[in-house]
DNA sequence: ATTATTTTTTAGGTTTGTCTAAATTTTAAT
DNA sequence: ATTAAAATTTAGACAAACCTAAAAAATAAT
């Protein structure tokens, strides 16, 4: 079947948003996709039409089977053109999202399949995001925030949740990056701050706020 | 100023068609875009308050200054793409006008600047066009198709207008491609056939059709 | 158990880009 | 110079994707 960019827009954010709570919103999608709770609502009795997502009036809505195949399919083109931007075009991790949200929709599979043997089958995005397969499926990367890691255990950062610009430059200040080795030394209850030791740097402070959005490695 | 995917589509066929005949008619564009007349007419309102083309009624149109700066941006961006899925992703060169025509639409400035670094400035894509540079300049070459060529002159082929599959299957045969060097030997006035030598093979015979649509630098 | 608040849906409109059919203008043919 | 044919524009409609305002349903508060 064939999706308009609206569609597949509306698809990947109900995928990303049902992989926190099972059953979506009207509300979140709409805040999410900074649209109207209206449109959201019109939209899903399309992909309803379109057997792409269970959904009953009043109580929210998720995709099913052929749904979570296309929102993957999505999420993959997005990601191998993020890896691309990064890793071959020089961009920083902070500025490709909005490029891969225009690159995602265009619809050729050769190209997608292409793309991934040119990158040499990345499989994780440049925010450390999983990259699904051609046939849908994603590692499943059990992670931890800073925030909750324990003391003392060499850790390694799998992936940042905020990708804003600031964010950015604050790891980069930290010498945080995906892949980065660090460890957990000290945890201050009065702010929630945490120091760290980030590979060979001296120790380090820094904020709950940062500490929640750093995702490492957990077995 | 911002377009939408359709007034770009709409921005580069008039372009194109104004390169052979200085004013545009409702019905060649409407015929190039696969649409309908009264489409067109349309659309021309659109970009006629955009102040992107002159349009007399009736008479045809033409895009002014800065309608044809949009026009070469957006050609800029299509052959870009289309040497960076020949050259990096490894298609053939009749696969990628459907794909390019797509991603030439997605609108980030630092994204072409960025991938023209990465492809090292090419100045013409896999069909032999050139690719205007970031200020819409455009090499003009002067060109002659093999039907038109004097005979026993040694020439390099410059472009090929004929985009199909069963065309490139034919040069593959012949071993055209761009930049191959050749010679016309011999032509043949009873159905303008034409022998032509190519670098070290033994000479072979092309149609006329074929020599049609296969242009040589000219000086 | 009512009442108030929040969430969601419906009703009705707007914009963009398309279409068909009819009217108008231009061009070609007699 | 008329008439016929072709090209172009206008009129009116439609689908996609959005919106606002009002109605309906579900939740929360008294
Ligand atoms: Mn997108
Ligand atoms: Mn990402
Ligand atoms: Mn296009
Ligand atoms: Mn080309």
């Amino acid at each position: 079947m064939n999706f308009s960019v609206s569609e597949e827009n509306y698809i990947k954010s109900i995928y990303h948003l049902q992989q926190q709570t099972d059953l979506v919103t009207t509300n979140s999608l709409a805040n999410e996709l900074q649209t109207r709770p209206a449109s959201v609502t019109d939209m899903l009795k399309k992909l309803q039409v379109k057997k792409i997502l269970e959904y009953e009036k009043y109580k929210g809505f998720r995709l099913n089977a052929s749904g979570k195949k296309v929102a993957l399919s999505i999420v993959r083109r997005h990601r191998l053109w993020e890896y691309f931007l990064v890793t071959k075009l020089g961009f920083e991790w902070d500025k490709v999202h909005a490029i891969a949200e225009e690159l995602e929709h265009v619809s050729s599979p050769e190209l997608i399949r292409k793309l991934d043997d040119f990158l040499n089958h990345p499989t994780a995005d440049p925010h450390g995001d999983p990259i699904p397969d051609m046939h849908g499926k994603i590692a499943v990367i059990k992670q931890l925030s800073i925030a909750d890691v324990p003391e003392n255990k060499n850790v390694v950062v799998s992936s940042v949740s905020n990708q804003s610009p600031d964010m950015l430059e604050l790891l980069k200040h930290y010498h945080i990056g995906i892949g980065t080795g660090l460890k957990v030394t000290t945890r201050f209850s009065f702010d929630g701050s945490v120091e760290i030791k980030v590979s060979k740097y001296a120790p380090c402070i820094i904020s709950e706020l940062v500490a929640k959005n750093i995702f490492v490695y957990h077995d």
